[in-house]
DNA sequence: ATTGACATTGACGTAACGTAAAGGTATATA
DNA sequence: TATATACCTTTACGTTACGTCAATGTCAAT
């Protein structure tokens, strides 16, 4: 079995990169070489090749380097496990490609005089990242005015979020949104659809706060209706949306008129 | 008809980007407001919206600003021709996560044991770059070398392209590789497949070169086998394939053993 | 010995913003 | 009218992920 190695320009080459890439890489310790020869070369293994790899797939992903580093660099790091993970993000990926080529094929239509479109819609899929800014932005907020102690915490466990979990929130804030407009045509925010909305926003305030309580929730569902810039958010796309998704959570908390 | 208008807050979170970003948009040129009011707010109108939404469709594509300012101010340029671009493009991108997909899904085989793979295999998806990259390195050392006054003109050609066609020729360069790799199992130079890659090979250095003749294409493909850089890099995945890609040449030229 | 390709380190520059400070403006409320 | 809050401005510094270049050492072929 003869061993495989790699000098910069080689393993560069292969991957689709720059030498540059592989030194700074080798700079800010993400990926190391195997050895240093005794003319100071750089040499690759097996071993590296596997992680560029890894590391690429990352880089596809939007992850910051240094996230990737802190990831792959784990001694716990599943690579399987992470392989999988690549898949289902690439996957989200592909339907982010969708969302705006639905985008194009609409603002095509209306150039031709075939369709209209709003301000708004004239912005589809390039928005996912808006509603957890939204949380990030407002949350303390919340918190602090409804003094529920539990939901204090929330900032240690923001901290520890990585790029996947993150990208979790985001499909479940497009969750939330998309199954939230569906229910407001039913007109019923103790119908199913409605329920199915509250429940994915309980889900995607679970990932900011350590516990959940049936009272913050109805309290940040509450704030939508007394803060403008939530209500006007929420009710851009569909008017009354807000107050829907006020009334489906007050029902599916089983607390309802108490904050007001 | 009421004109509707928006300061730079409503517009960042309509189209889901930063108020900063906009500010910067206004001072690069690439997105000026429709007018200042006086107490020196920026105010966009439905023309602004417009041009937000080419130059993050622009954006999403990985178009530099730069290129996207000189795109969208061209007084010629055609928004229908743009956005069936774009349409073009997003449907390209994702054939790159198809790739990137398969690799991930023929790399859990390999971990779990189910198949083997390539060093280079690792990183299919991640080199659509280097084929063009390397014309553009070595590409003026043929032309000095087969002393083709026509070829001397590419530079300035070269200079002309815009993304999209830099993106067309990245495609060409990959259907080169493929066909190539497809044709060299047949064993057939003058073969229907090898013919057509030598073909593709022409349409793809036609994007470099001014003018086309037999003599440079010829020359090209011997210098492949020439010169190192370029034989390594072909027979790198297919011992044989830069000698392979040079025979087909030669027919498809009809020119052979001129050069040497 | 010479030449060309490849390697190293060090250093500066860049694109596309994010963040913050200082200060002016708009609006609602007491 | 005064105050508080949200929003606006400009200026300026910082960040990430490299690209580019200079100076110099190493390798391999002639």
């Amino acid at each position: 079995m003869k061993l495989i190695e790699y000098t910069v320009q080689k393993l560069a080459m292969m991957a689709g990169i720059s030498t540059r890439t592989l030194r700074y890489y080798d700079e800010i310790g993400i990926l190391k070489p195997a050895r240093i020869n005794s003319s100071g070369y750089r040499i690759y293994g097996v071993n590296e090749v596997d992680r560029l790899q890894q590391i690429l797939f990352y880089r596809e992903l939007g992850v910051s380097l240094e996230s990737i580093r802190d990831i792959v660099a784990d001694p716990y790091f599943e690579e399987v496990k992470a392989l999988k993970e690549h898949r289902e993000k690439l996957l989200e990926k592909k339907q982010h490609l969708d969302r705006i080529l639905a985008n194009v094929d609409k603002t095509i239509a209306v150039k031709e005089g075939r369709t209209t479109m709003s301000d708004e819609e004239k912005f589809a899929g390039f928005k996912q990242k808006l509603i957890d800014d939204n949380e990030k932005k407002y949350g303390k907020e919340v918190r602090e005015k409804y003094g529920n102690e539990a939901i204090e915490k929330s900032n240690s466990k923001l901290k520890k979020m990585n790029q996947t979990q993150y990208d979790e929130i985001t499909k479940l804030g497009e969750m939330v949104l998309e199954t939230l407009q569906a229910a407001v045509l039913t007109g019923d925010p103790a119908g199913e659809l409605a329920q199915k909305a509250a429940d994915l926003h309980r889900q995607w305030l679970s990932f900011y706060w350590d516990s959940y309580t049936k009272e913050a929730h109805a309290g940040v569902a509450q704030m939508y209706i007394d803060d403008d810039r939530f209500k006007a958010y929420y009710d851009k796309n569909q008017p009354g949306a807000a107050e829907f998704l006020r009334d489906a959570v007050f029902i599916y908390t089983g607390i309802s008129n108490i904050l007001r």
